[in-house]
Parts: structure tokens; C-alpha cells; sequence
DNA sequence: CGAGAATAGTTTTTT
DNA sequence: ACTATTCTCG
């Protein structure tokens, strides 16, 4: 007794009495409104080690759900001290992979292969192109990525097929529908789902099948959801199943971060999980932890401007803090050097002692990372990216990918057409069109069509194709196979390595690399993949290769987010919530850019206050420091256009803002002439020279301080030994050419080239 | 059939 | 600017 008082007491140990209620309430339905910085995950983790040494729930009936693997994985990191080996069997989940696990479990009872595969959005596109040509619409007319939103968005709200044709009231929603019914028709016979369906055939799985909900129903007695306010209908329907029995349901969230409703969450859940559940405890969080006064205040201010909002006040302990730099540039390029130099500064002060990874820098779209990028490569910043062109929609990673689908799912017609003829191997779109044509005519996959029309019997008249490409069909259908039947002798990593070479894939990379720069690359990022499945290969020839394949299904890029690494984090705002770090500058404080210009168009006022929510987050990430940036000028598209501030800069009181940096007219105006050339002489006095930085998706060793010259003996990695034959600096690299003694001449990009000096 | 050129369309955010 | 698709020629 003694004992467990002791135990409560370390697990309470320095929580506040509202943090502690939370803790404490196991009991029935409980709603957690957690501000930013208000010990969120401490809580979570807390309740869940409360749960298990004070309650004495078997940790296996414990289920906590997340939306990115990152966020789970950072639970159990913080569980591990607490619960040692139970670890194991608690259930520290995503939505997705939650729900794949038990339809991989329970694939009998949908009539779906146990060996699904999960496509992607790239996947997905080129599905509904097929379909759209098979019900012959005109994709010009009726844009895939319409439909398949429109999809997405009636799974989500748990409408199906006849569901959304009964309620098709124009011409659009029955199109609309008519897609939708042969896009589930394809899935099936693909053997695949989307990630929508991952969610909502495990809510029909439960709905239909009484006995196996039971099952889970009385397996988990506790469940708690995390960024309540991002899940959807089908995601909050699923949840209410899942606890049926016990109504233990605890979720955590906060509307006024809510910045998903584009991808269909629905902030109404929160409203009905209090109607659904009426004896709801709600316990709400407002002591922040994190932030300086200042940087609160900044916040606060911003939000109390949304007019559809539940009143929150948050608070801290924390000092007052550093003023909030707000400065205005001439274009995304000064933009990106002031960031720069600014760290520079902040670095090289001893009173604060930052490091690298203390400091991001957020943004409203991808596109911006990229003057951000080449200014840290010219000043030699190490930085690290999240998001941009992610690892796993790579055109290699994709094709070798597809490769492996194949071997455990033959079915999946997407990606046999992706590398049917890559590299390629003399079946073109006519012979590709003939095979299609009898595909859908037998209703077989195109694996069964390949079969028929290379088999001795069938006669050619069938098909009308010549005997070349039949040859070409039979050869490919022959390396399918051929690794079909090695796949349970090899570890995965001798496996991938026996497709690339019996594909030609080793072989075409090869060649690209010789033609193109980013064949060095492609070949880097498939030793990186490579040593990714390495880590699966432990699992053995069986689960090894599936294991693999969902993992990167469902994979984001935020999960690489490595904490301690000696580089800046560039970040989109989207992919920063979550996060913290003391010195947060954010760019393109601009109309159009945050608010977003769609949101503004779009006439609507709750996606303005979206966007306000958006820059509410990327306020709420900041510890210390604060930067708001914004361009006079800003390029998109090739062109240039000046801007306009962001009206959430006028949301933020002038006191909070270093005078200094302000400009004249609370901001509105351009700085005057003395400040602009102050400011220029900043950025140009600062040191020009290179020095080794680092992109966080592709790891690679930095050569770019050595310097080749003309004569140099080199060595690389791939091509081996030769000699510079000329050296072509271009703005960040240099192109080097290198006569190598086997394998000719070849142009390398020097930072991207495994090239040394050998002597 | 395949490769390169010309052209059209496109971008917000992503599990 | 960048990609995806279509066109054209060997």
C-alpha cells in the first residue's frame, strides 16, 4: 500500500493540480483541452504509467493513438524509464498502422488479402486515371485529384459507394459517384486500399462483424487519442467502437490548432464527443511551459482574433523574455540570407548558447524551403529539410518498390505497370494498351494476361500482337517469376540487391548517372533505402518483406526528424506542430502566401481563420527568440511580384515587437533608406565560404571543401580511379569531369559525386 | 519502339 | 519553375 502511495507519488511528482486531475480521472470519458506548451505528452505518458503500476491495467489493454509515427514513437521513448518490458504489449499506435494491424489480422472476414497493399497518393492518381479511361471521361474535364478529394472526403465521413449515389443531387456528385464505384471495383481486384480505407473497413469491419469488435472491445479498456481536434468522422466513429465497453475514452486536443480541416478532420468531433458522452470530465490545460511571456502574448493576441473559437487563456511562469523581430527584406533571396545571418549571430553569442538544432525555420509551402536551402548551402549552414520531395515518392525509391509489392502481391496492376517497361525492356504503350484490353475483357489482372498470352497454347490472333513483343512479355513475366521464387531464400537486402541486377535496374541507374546528375543521387538514395530494409531483414524471409512494405506505406517525413543532429530544421508550418525550439523564424509574413491566397479566394472566413491558426501554431513553437520575416518582392513561378504584409502581423501589438526592427506604420510600409542600407551591409559583409552541410533525406558524406583542379587523381566510389579533366564551378558546386580508367568519362556534381582525392 | 522535343497544366498544407 | 503528357523522328 505503502509502495503504491510511493509509486503515485513519483508519477505526480512535479505535475500541476490540473495535470494531475487529468492523471488521476481513468474513469469514464475524459476531454483534454491542451494550449500549447501545456505538458500535453507528460500527461499522456503520466496516464498511461498511472494506469498500469496504480490501477493495475494489464498494459496490453492500454491503446493510445497518434497521428505520425514520430509522435508515437516519442511516447514510448518517454514510457520506456516508466514501464520497462510492458512496453511491448501496450498498443502506442497511429490511426493507420492501428487499423492495418487488424485487418491484416482480420483480412477473412472483409474478403481482402492478407498481403493488401496500401497505395499512396501517387498510387491512387494513377488509378483513377485508369479509371476515368475505363468509364471514358475526360480527365481534363474531371480532374483526378477532384474526384479522388471527393472521395476522400466521403470515406471519411463513412459514406460508400451507395451511400453517395443515393445522395448525388448534380451532375458532378454522379460523376463523382460512378468513379467511386469503379474505383473500389479496381482496389479490390488490386488487392489494395487507399489510406482512407484503412480507416473506414475497420469501422465496417466492427459494424458488420459483431464478434470480432467483441474481441477488441474487450481487449482494450483504456484509449487515448492525441490531436483530438485533427481526427475525422470515420477516425472518431472508429475510436467509439474500439471502447464500447467501457467508455474509458480520454482524448487530447486543441481547437485552436486545428489546421487539418482540408484533409477532412472536423472540429466538430470535439463538440459531439461531449453530446455523445454526457458525463465528460473536461479538464483544460492553460499553464504554458514553454514560451516567454512575450511570445504568448504575440500569440494570444493573434488568436483572440478568430471569431469561431472556445476563450482559452493561457498563462506562464516564464520571464518576459526577448522582444519579437519583425523585419521585411527585399525578396525571398535577402529573405533567406537575413535568416542566415541572423543565426550566425545568434550562434556566435555566448549568452545563449545555442546550438544548430535550437533553431527552425517555418514556412507555408514547400516551394520556399528552397531559397532557404541554397543560402544555407552558400553559407555553409548545415541544415536539415523536412518534407520537400520525400524520400519514399522518389522515382527510384518508387520502381524498386513496386518491384517488391509484386513479389507479394502479383495483383497489384499499379505497380506491374509502373515497371513493366522501366528500365526499358521493349513493351511499349500499343503492346502495353493490347495487354490492358484483354486484362479488363477476361476480368483478370494483368499478371493472369501476361500468362495467358505467353503460354503456348494461346494463339496470337487473340491479341494481335507480333511475336517481338510477346517476347519481350515472356522475358519480363520470366524475371518476375524468377524472383517470385527466391524471395524466402534471400535476407531482404541480398533480395533487393538480386532485383536491381535481374531487373536491369542496377544497370539503367547506371547509365542515367552517366547522362544526368541526379543518377548519382538515384544511386545514393537506394543504398539509403537499402539500409532501411535492413533493419527489417532481422524480422527473417517471412514477415521481413511485408513489415518493410507498410512501413513505408505509411511512413511521413516528419518521422525523420532527428532531434539532436548539428543542423537547423527547415520545416513547413503544417509539419511543426508538435514541435518546439527556442529560436523560431518564420517566413513570408505575406498576403497570399500566410493567409494563403487560396484561402483568401475562396470567400470562405473559417479558412481564413485557418490560416490564423496555422501561424498561431508556428507562434507556439517558439521558446525564446522570434523572427517574423517578410519580402518586399517574392518569385513564384519564374516571375516576381511584390507583396503585401500579412494582416496577422497587424493581430500582434507593436509592444511586443523590438523597435528597432519595426518598421514605420506598424509595418505596413517599407523600411526607410537608412535601415534598408544597414541592413544590406550586414548581408554583404558576411563570409562567403563553404563549408560541409547536410540534407536531411539523403545522407551523405560532404566533399564539397575539397577543391579538384585540373590533373587531379581521383577516386570514386562507383566508377573507381581516374583523373579531373576539367572543373566548371557553377553558383553553389562545381561540375567536375573525371576521365575514369574503366568506366569513360563522366560529369559529376562535386557535392553530390563519392569522389576523393587518392593522392 | 524509344528518346528527346515541344507543350500544357500546375501547387497549400499530408496520415 | 517544374512536371507530366503528347508529338515527332530515327
Amino acid at each position: 500500500m505503502v509502495r503504491s502511495i510511493d509509486k503515485a507519488e513519483k508519477i505526480l511528482h512535479g505535475l500541476n493540480s490540473r495535470q494531475r486531475d487529468a492523471v488521476e480521472t481513468i474513469d469514464g470519458p475524459v476531454l483534454i483541452l491542451a494550449g500549447p506548451g501545456s505538458g500535453k505528452t507528460r500527461v499522456i505518458t503520466s496516464r498511461i504509467a498511472y494506469l498500469r503500476h496504480i490501477v493495475g491495467i494489464a498494459s496490453f489493454r492500454i491503446a493510445a493513438v497518434t497521428f505520425t509515427n514520430k509522435a508515437a514513437r516519442e511516447m514510448k521513448e518517454r514510457l520506456s524509464p516508466m514501464l520497462g518490458n510492458d512496453l511491448n504489449s501496450l498498443s502506442v499506435n497511429t490511426f493507420h498502422s492501428f487499423c492495418a494491424r487488424i485487418l491484416r489480422t482480420e483480412y477473412e472476414h472483409i474478403g481482402i488479402n492478407r498481403d493488401f497493399t496500401i497505395y499512396d497518393d501517387a498510387d491512387q492518381m494513377s488509378l483513377m486515371k485508369q479509371v476515368l479511361q475505363d468509364i471514358n471521361l475526360d480527365p481534363k474535364r474531371f480532374p483526378p485529384r477532384s474526384i479522388l478529394s471527393a472521395i476522400s472526403g466521403a470515406k471519411s465521413q463513412l459514406i460508400g459507394v451507395s451511400g453517395l449515389s443515393s445522395q448525388s443531387t448534380n451532375y458532378w456528385d454522379e460523376i463523382v459517384a460512378r468513379a467511386y464505384e469503379r474505383y473500389e471495383e479496381m482496389l479490390i481486384s488490386n488487392s489494395a486500399v487507399d489510406f482512407d480505407d484503412l480507416i473506414f473497413k475497420t469501422y465496417l469491419l466492427f459494424r458488420d462483424v459483431p464478434q470480432v469488435a467483441r474481441t477488441y472491445q474487450n481487449k482494450f479498456a483504456h484509449l487515448m487519442i492525441d490531436e483530438f481536434q485533427d481526427t475525422n468522422i470515420a477516425q472518431y466513429a472508429l475510436a467509439k467502437q474500439v471502447i464500447q465497453e467501457t467508455s474509458n475514452i480520454c482524448v487530447v486536443g486543441d481547437p485552436d490548432q486545428s489546421i487539418y480541416t482540408w484533409r477532412n478532420a472536423d472540429i466538430r468531433n470535439i463538440l459531439s464527443f461531449q453530446t455523445d458522452y454526457p458525463s465528460t470530465k473536461i479538464i483544460s490545460l492553460e499553464e504554458n511551459y514553454r514560451s516567454t511571456q512575450t511570445i504568448l502574448d504575440a500569440a494570444t493576441s493573434l488568436i483572440k482574433t478568430n471569431t469561431q473559437r472556445v476563450e482559452k487563456d493561457l498563462w506562464t511562469k516564464n520571464g518576459k523574455g526577448n522582444p519579437i523581430i519583425v523585419s521585411e527584406t527585399y525578396d525571398e533571396r535577402e529573405e533567406a540570407q537575413f535568416v542566415i545571418n541572423e543565426i550566425q549571430t545568434l550562434l556566435k553569442s555566448p549568452k545563449n548558447n545555442y546550438n544548430l538544432s535550437d533553431i527552425a525555420v517555418m514556412y507555408r509551402v514547400n516551394a520556399q524551403s528552397r531559397a532557404l536551402e541554397e543560402s544555407c548551402v552558400r553559407y555553409g549552414m548545415p541544415y536539415q529539410l523536412i518534407g520537400g520531395l520525400k524520400f519514399y515518392q522518389r522515382q527510384e525509391i518508387k520502381d524498386v518498390v513496386a518491384y517488391l509489392r509484386l513479389m507479394i502481391n502479383p495483383d497489384d496492376d499499379i505497380s506491374l505497370t509502373r515497371i513493366i517497361n522501366t528500365p526499358t525492356r521493349g513493351i511499349g504503350q500499343r503492346t502495353l494498351d493490347q495487354v490492358l484490353r484483354m486484362a479488363r475483357n477476361k476480368e483478370i489482372s494483368i499478371i493472369s494476361a501476361l500468362r495467358v498470352i505467353t503460354s503456348e497454347k494461346h494463339k496470337k490472333e487473340e491479341t494481335g500482337l507480333a511475336s517481338r513483343p510477346v517476347k519481350a512479355l515472356a522475358d519480363f513475366l520470366k524475371i518476375l517469376d524468377d524472383l517470385t521464387s527466391k524471395k524466402s531464400e534471400l535476407n531482404l537486402v541480398d533480395f533487393i540487391d538480386l532485383i536491381m541486377e535481374r531487373t536491369g535496374y542496377q544497370r539503367y541507374l547506371m547509365d542515367s548517372a552517366n547522362v544526368e546528375r541526379r543518377g548519382e543521387e538515384r544511386i545514393e538514395n537506394i543504398k539509403e533505402f537499402k539500409s532501411t530494409a535492413a533493419e527489417f531483414a532481422l524480422l527473417g524471409q517471412q514477415e521481413g518483406l511485408p513489415s518493410f512494405l507498410e512501413s513505408v506505406s505509411l511512413i511521413s517525413d516528419i518521422d525523420n526528424l532527428k532531434e539532436r543532429s548539428e543542423a537547423i530544421t527547415l520545416i513547413t508550418l503544417h509539419q511543426a506542430k508538435g514541435l518546439e525550439f527556442p529560436v523560431v523564424f518564420i517566413v513570408g509574413m505575406e498576403e497570399g502566401l500566410l493567409p494563403h491566397i487560396r484561402s483568401i479566394d475562396s470567400g470562405d472566413p473559417s479558412e481564413l481563420e485557418e490560416e490564423r491558426r496555422l501561424c498561431y501554431v508556428g507562434i507556439t513553437r517558439a521558446k525564446e527568440q522570434l523572427y517574423l520575416l517578410r519580402a518586399f518582392r517574392r518569385g513564384f513561378r519564374g516571375g516576381s511580384e511584390p507583396s503585401v504584409p500579412s494582416r496577422f502581423l497587424v493581430d500582434i501589438p507593436p509592444s511586443l515587437i523590438s523597435p528597432e526592427t519595426l518598421t514605420s506604420e506598424n509595418r505596413k510600409v517599407t523600411r526607410n533608406s537608412e535601415q534598408k542600407t544597414s541592413l544590406r551591409n550586414r548581408l554583404t559583409s558576411t563570409s562567403t565560404k563553404s563549408s560541409p552541410y547536410s540534407s536531411g533525406n539523403v545522407k551523405k558524406e560532404v566533399t564539397s571543401q575539397v577543391l579538384f583542379q585540373v590533373g587531379d587523381k581521383v577516386n570514386h566510389d562507383i566508377f573507381g580511379k581516374g583523373m579531373v579533366v576539367s572543373v566548371k564551378p557553377s553558383r553553389e558546386d562545381s561540375e567536375i569531369t573525371v576521365a575514369f580508367d574503366g568506366a569513360g568519362i563522366k560529369r559529376l556534381l562535386q557535392s553530390l559525386a563519392p569522389l576523393n582525392k587518392s593522392e
